[in-house]
DNA sequence: GTTGCGATAGTCT
DNA sequence: GACTATCGCAACG
């Protein structure tokens, strides 16, 4: 049997230290680090980062409210907010507490629980549709606003790290699907994978 | 493989 | 009352 580097033995889960750095940091780092909700998991192979402050596509751009409140809160929780009226999108909390920041998660590699996931996706043709979009990923991996505001670093929604060992370039890129300050290049992306999204 | 468009509801002005 | 950090399907090449 080979020995596969997401599926350590003994994997552990990111500490909050993780989190409690810069919005552009943590972006990179997630990068190849495993997102697990139950019996179902995935790489992480995209992310975005909204470092708030003068950044306009930031939701916390508008201050403390109802919905934004969670992204000024402690880091290493979970943001999940509703788009377009239809699907919900998972973001990382990160920076101290009071400060705001957070990382949305755009595309996974599916990793666990593959089975389960085409179960709750019948409209991906192929395993590539299962998590190769933020709404997409949300879905197959049962994510939702429930999960609105979850400790990442205990209970079944966690993010862990994978054994060292695995290397890949890092592009950066423009980030999708905004209007405000849509020139900032802040996507990081897992060169040459293809569930990144379009 | 690509482009174009409608659905839908919560959030903020 | 306008806007949105998207997806899926249809049509076409």
């Amino acid at each position: 049997m080979e020995r596969n580097p997401f599926r350590p033995k003994k994997s552990v889960i990111l500490p909050r230290a993780f989190y409690n750095r810069p919005t552009i940091e943590v972006s990179r780092d997630l990068l190849g680090k495993v997102l697990v909700h139950g019996p179902t998991a995935g790489i992480i192979v995209e992310t975005e980062a909204y470092p708030g402050g003068d950044d306009l596509a930031s939701h916390s751009a508008v201050g403390i409210t109802g919905r934004t409140r969670v992204i000024f809160g402690p880091p290493g929780h979970a943001y999940v907010y509703l788009s377009y009226g239809l699907h919900d999108c998972m973001n990382v909390v990160v920076q101290p507490d009071g400060l705001p920041g957070c990382v949305l998660i755009r595309a996974l590699e599916p990793l666990d629980g593959l089975d389960i996931m085409r179960s709750r996706r019948p409209a991906a043709r192929t395993d590539r549709d299962l998590t190769s979009g933020p709404a997409k990923l949300t879905q197959a991996l049962a994510i939702t606003r429930a999960n609105n505001g979850a400790d990442l670093t205990r209970g079944s929604l966690v993010i862990r790290q994978p054994k060292p060992g695995l290397s890949f370039d890092i592009e950066v890129s423009l980030r999708i699907g905004i209007t405000k300050c849509a020139d900032r290049p802040l996507r990081y992306t897992i060169a040459n994978n293809r569930f990144v999204s379009r």
